[in-house]
DNA sequence: TACATTTGCATCGTGCACGATATAATCGTA
DNA sequence: TACGATTATATCGTGCACGATGCAAATGTA
């Protein structure tokens, strides 16, 4: 009994700031982006393609956990300022391929610029290498669990 | 050079993972808040009033780490549900104060059955809670770092 | 007491985020 | 080869989330 409040008093303590600092983290993002003219969720469609050109908006919606419907038009507005080109599949006409233009080639520079800057607001929380890499380990493990709870 | 690319690395695998997470975690939240008709941060908002009562707009956006322009609207379907009451301050009029109502105080016994089945959610990952006080404390000295950080 | 500044809340516009639903293309199978 | 089920994307409606801005009450100061 005792130990099951501890369980409830930790997963208070977890989910909300888990939801704090993620916020915070894209809002520390915003002046370095808003150069860029990107949000958040863009950046991250953009790294994903850095990584893999031409996948489809399933493929990209798996990756980043975001359902079509979020990325949709979150798509369309990265096509309007020419980063990316949306066209459907010859292949299969229900999916798109989503492929970088010459402007979202262009700015992966200037972005790849940002995580050096970011990192100076953690230096401040005189955080260890070692206490971080055991952090994100831990992470993963609570996404990659929720994950599949999702899918069952 | 090679510790700052390792810096680089965790930089890149900590913010994405973290936006996932609290995600999910928000929606794995979705169907218990769904038979209270609620939203994740409207339960927030009350568990911060459930906590002490009768607050202004201000100090729950600052425990919350929400602007005043997201918490307004918010409160308002709040109000509308009859769950709290929204008033002026006779002290200062500037201020409006949030008082639970009968049916926000009725609402808390069912809410705090909730936790209870979201540790569920945790156990599948095998995450022992030493591992998770731990990840928890990391995740205070970030958010806390970064609140700094904005406040500055 | 005047009045510039600050404070607390609200309004507006934009962009996620997602559930519910729609639609067309593809697949599986009788 | 029909045709029901599945798949990929898109549309719609609601609710955050926040920057920019507005406004009235309160505060500080000459």
């Amino acid at each position: 009994m005792k130990e099951n409040k501890e369980i409830l008093f930790l997963e208070n303590q977890l989910c909300f700031p888990l939801y704090a600092t993620s916020r915070l983290t894209t809002k520390v993002y915003g002046p370095y982006l808003k150069e860029l003219d990107l949000t958040y969720p863009q950046y991250l469609v953009l790294m994903v393609l850095w990584e893999e050109d031409g996948l489809s908006v399933n493929r990209i919606s798996k990756r980043l956990h975001l359902e079509t419907n979020t990325l949709t038009p979150l798509l369309k507005r990265l096509e309007s300022k020419g980063l990316i080109s949306r066209e459907r599949s010859k292949a299969d006409e229900r999916s798109v391929e989503i492929k970088l233009q010459k402007a979202g080639w262009d700015i992966q520079v200037k972005a790849l610029k940002i995580p050096a800057k970011i990192i100076s607001t953690f230096q401040g929380a005189d955080i260890s290498v070692e206490e971080l890499k055991q952090f994100q380990k831990t992470l993963f493990r609570l996404l990659n669990s929720m994950e599949a709870q999702m899918d069952s």
